[in-house]
DNA sequence: CATGAATGAGAATTCATTCAT
DNA sequence: GATGAATGAATTCTCATTCAT
């Protein structure tokens, strides 16, 4: 009650900040458990220890949660994809840059969210891509492009290939996070060397 | 009761075959709206216009109708892809013509599939994949990773080239749907010249 | 087409007694085996090979197959418990053959429906009590209690003794037919001693 | 504010209350006349006049609600019959307490079950055992069947003997609960003499 | 009459969301 | 702001029954 105002610290607002990640925690945990689609609002709740009501205080739907947790994953990422972007360097370099930074960022994601899970749970059934991943798959998605877009990369269909970076970093690196250990300098130098390659490989000319 | 004995041909069979096919229609356009899995199979009935007990005649679930779907695709898709695979040619051809189909494939699905919707429906959030491009993807998937790992193409992580390949055709494929008109060829073109390219630019060695 | 008009016995209607016969097997089985208030119609129907909707050509119900399965087995015993009641002798008599009596129409029913199932059946719970043992008891229910009330017994509450008569071959008719082998005859003298042992100890007088 | 904190009584814990014992009278209610298995769950709801998914907040099925019901019988019944058990009198008088306290269990189950009915009702098919009633039968059966199983009880097939007075007991109990005034003692002495006259006529030895 | 697909009422159950405490 | 029971719409699925063939 009797409190300096500098910052909302008291008892009320450490709950408030602690409910607020539990519920994102479980929702990571139900999310990938169950995928997103099958997951409910009431798993994620149960995995709370929290009241029904309690989470509507925080989040107003499943997609509100899913939100969240894929601008978490944009906030951390962003000011890494930021320095390369800026960088200015060749196109070779940042293509490389950033599969390494994206797959990195798969690899820590998958790590953490595999090591949190609880032991004897029954039947984890864990789903590929967390709403992390995704939101920062959209912001590579977005930096090749425009990387393209501005010439950065050779004259060819930029969108096509933006699309075909994008599918080799998808795929690859989804098949990277099932071997163990998993060897992100070996998956970027590979799709790396497959882009750089298929980019050299096409006819100039063309374009979206 | 003179009736030649080709198909059944009673009024009878043609309202089930006009059932199911109805079924699968609805099916395919709502998996096309709402995605897979936020379809019901009330959602299905209720566009079929039959009661919600017929669909059970039928179907056992949604999985099932699902099952059908896709199991139209590879069937109508499977022959193109054998021709291919039995024909025995070089890394390149193979690539090339498999795009080729796999892109006619969707091209045609989608047309169909975007055709067949009535005109003013309420949300038609319109998503990427077809249960049938699924099943047929499975199989180019399947088709170029055997190539792979029989030593047609290159010898490099045959996993990770595989994934890679995968990773542009899905990509480059969805992009081309995009666009009016349609160019089959120039997709396919651009898909396997950054495959190639690609391939080409990988270092030896290696492998999963 | 031609036909003398004896009786009918063309193939139509052969096939009709056959299919009459057809769904009072089935349903006795179904009846059987899932209890009479878990059997359903369509069950009854499945087994028979019929066709849904012959089955209304015959019954309106579960409930009228339940009834004719009762009265085909009121009408096999009536006659038998005729002779006793006519037969006019003691009442000891009459306990102990209409006892005799009801019990081997139990043990008859109890085998040939144990032995007419299939023998690799799945799940076979068989419940207690066929439709025909329940008419039955209900036609030995109404001799009993017209022999006390006729005064062959002795002068006590006849409700309550044909109440207690009928309770007691109910239940010792019943944990007899769990017995290997069945034993009618001791049965039946238990049941008989019991029964003439219990009315010669009640009070005199009384009476509802 | 100010509250003894013997019991939970905030208006929450109340309502609680309240509902799960509504649902019991509405389940006791609904099973007496359309019979356990007619029953469903929508007729135990649609009676308490609670929402449809409220059910599944006290009980998850039908089955349970009949084990509530069940256990409610036995919990009030057993120290009666535990007293009868322990006191080790003769058999004779083990019997008819054991019967009286049944007889009298069932007098006041069926008074106020019958009581507790709305009059002007749709269809009451009363039917004859309530969960109770079953519930309690099945400790007396255990009682008798231990006790002849200890010869407390005459040498005779106790098998047998135990189904004898079963099937007394049940008949006439509920022979006794149609008549008007109830007359538990009259009931309960004609049948424990019917059962130790019974007993007395056995022939010694036999069993099962 | 036999057939068997269509029907649609109804049963069990789940779940997002509200709201009194 | 936390709680958690109540709500009732929505979903899956079954079944008795009808009726065109």
């Amino acid at each position: 009650m009797s409190q300096v105002a500098y910052l909302p610290v008291g008892k009320r607002e450490q709950t408030k900040v602690q409910n607020r990640q539990a519920i994102l925690d479980a929702a990571r945990e139900v999310f990938g458990e169950l995928g997103y689609d099958a997951s409910t609002v009431r798993d994620i709740i149960r995995r709370t220890g929290l009241a029904a009501g309690t989470f509507y205080n925080y989040y107003r739907s499943k997609e509100e949660v899913f939100a969240a947790l894929a601008d978490d994953g944009a906030r951390r990422f962003a000011p890494i994809l930021k320095g390369l972007r800026t960088k200015g360097g060749a196109f070779e370099e940042f293509v490389r840059e950033a599969i390494v930074a994206y797959f990195e960022f798969m690899a820590d994601e998958h790590v953490s969210w595999v090591a949190r899970r609880p032991a004897g749970e029954a039947h984890p059934h864990i789903q590929g891509e967390t709403p992390e991943m995704a939101a920062v798959f959209a912001e590579v998605k977005d930096a090749i492009e425009d990387a393209i877009a501005q010439g950065k990369g050779p004259a060819a269909d930029s969108e096509y290939m933006a699309a075909a970076c994008i599918g080799i970093a998808r795929e690859v690196g989804e098949k990277m996070l099932t071997r163990r250990p998993i060897d992100v300098a070996a998956a970027a130098d590979f799709a790396a060397a497959m882009i750089l390659g298929g980019v050299k490989g096409l006819p100039a000319g063309g374009g979206a």
